[in-house]
DNA sequence: GCAATGACGCTCT
DNA sequence: CAGAGCGCCATTG
């Protein structure tokens, strides 16, 4: 009952996502230190419940898509906060190449 | 403790 | 390039 510590981790990588930029599930579970997990990544964000500072509009599947939420309309608002913030929706679809978040040097 | 579900990812068609 | 199916793991009932 104790998953509240791997959840702080996921959020506190979630929360290092630079301004106009996205991680996928996959990416912020690695960073989290749970490789394999982007799915559990997905549970700590929705038991996220909101009121918490925590961008996780920032975080989007593989498929550079947000994914469907509980509530309809929540997915749009997602997609909204993002290309409020400098991220392009292309085909409804994020150029993850382009805006997906690299916490590497490279670039 | 067992079974079903889930803000996902990857491979195949 | 797009769509559909299967797999992996943790949380919840």
């Amino acid at each position: 009952m104790a998953p509240t510590d791997a959840y702080a981790r996921i959020y506190a990588v979630v929360r290092r996502i630079p301004r106009g930029r996205v991680a996928t599930y996959g990416q912020v579970a690695e960073a989290a230190g749970l490789p394999g997990r982007a799915r559990q990544v997905g549970y700590a964000l929705h038991a996220l419940a909101g009121g918490t500072a925590v961008p996780w509009h920032r975080v989007v599947n593989a498929a550079g898509r947000v994914s469907a939420r509980a509530m309809p309309g929540d997915e749009l608002r997602q997609q909204q906060l993002l290309e409020r913030e400098g991220v392009g929706f292309e085909g409804g679809r994020i150029s993850l190449p382009r805006f997906g978040w690299r916490r590497r040097g490279a670039r």
